[in-house]
DNA sequence: TACCAGGGCCTTT
DNA sequence: AAAGGCCATGGT
């Protein structure tokens, strides 16, 4: 577990080997965190901002309160869950336990719904880089400036009440459809994404595939990113190519509950 | 069933 | 420098 104190407006966190930022923030799960030149990252979640560092084992975010910590901060990076508790179940599968070892402190955050929902959206058939940019467009366009060069993601109803032109701009292609189709559903209530995470993992799916441009993989990756669905489970082709590689017969069951954290693990270890 | 639809990054040639 | 692969979903 990570322990954690307040000195001059920063929050410490003793964190051994369970957190590991740039893994976490530049492994594919959130898409608008970015290194400073002093390896330090800074990003804009929700109306905040946060510059965050790390020195060994110790974790700094930067001006932040003891309540802004606890409120926010603290669910956003998983702090409640006992990650060395999980390396030990995972240490029964050889596979896992390997790249567990390679890649200790890769954490799941727990990002808001809307943000992934439209995120991953965007992501389908596409790579990083320019993922990344029609998000970052996407923001710049339509959210509200937070600081500098940081702005906030914008709102399903401000989405809602574009057009397909209007977002040219973003060159998503094909995606500007799913993104209004999606932008409509929750900005009108037929998707309540507050409460996809009260519903079984199976509802859940159904839920979220009701938006045109939201099959498997994409409502996997809100259900887990998002949803604290630790059992959601993207298959991407890279996650495909591990489990025809490693797992033939299916995951591991004692795995299977917490089976999208692993996924992490083993999905860095496939990609490089 | 198989293919195509935006587009841009990446690897290979 | 040019060509081809890659990519998640819906539609034809």
């Amino acid at each position: 577990m990570i322990d954690y104190c307040f000195k001059n407006n920063n929050v410490y966190l003793d964190c051994k080997n369970e957190f590991n930022i740039a893994l976490t923030l530049d492994c594919g799960q959130a898409f608008r965190w970015r290194q400073n030149s002093d390896l330090s990252w800074s990003g804009a979640v929700g109306n905040k901002v946060l510059k965050i560092s790390q020195d060994g084992n110790t974790v700094i975010l930067h001006s932040v309160s003891e309540n802004e910590f606890i409120d926010f901060w603290y669910d956003y990076f998983d702090l409640g869950r006992n990650y060395s508790e999980l390396y030990n179940i995972f240490s029964n599968d050889k596979t896992l336990d390997d790249a567990v070892k390679k890649y200790y402190g890769i954490r799941v955050l727990n990002q808001d719904p809307w943000e992934t929902l439209c995120s991953f959206i965007i992501s389908q058939n596409n790579n990083i880089p320019r993922i990344k940019g029609i998000i970052e467009r996407l923001c710049e366009n339509f959210g509200e400036k937070l600081s500098d060069k940081l702005f906030s993601f914008p709102t399903a109803e401000k989405i809602a009440n574009l057009s397909a032109d209007d977002l040219t701009p973003l060159r998503a292609g094909f995606r500007t459809k799913y993104i209004l189709d999606a932008a409509k559903k929750v900005a009108s209530n037929e998707i309540v994404l507050s409460k996809i995470q009260n519903l079984s993992i199976e509802n859940a799916r159904i839920e979220l595939q009701k938006i045109c441009g939201v099959g498997p993989k994409v409502s996997e990756c809100v259900l887990l990113f998002s949803c604290k669905k630790p059992e959601a489970f993207p298959l991407d082709v890279w996650m495909k190519r591990v489990v025809a590689e490693f797992y033939p017969n299916g995951i591991p069951e004692i795995i299977k509950p917490y089976g999208g954290i692993a996924q992490q693990y083993l999905f860095h270890m496939m990609r490089n």
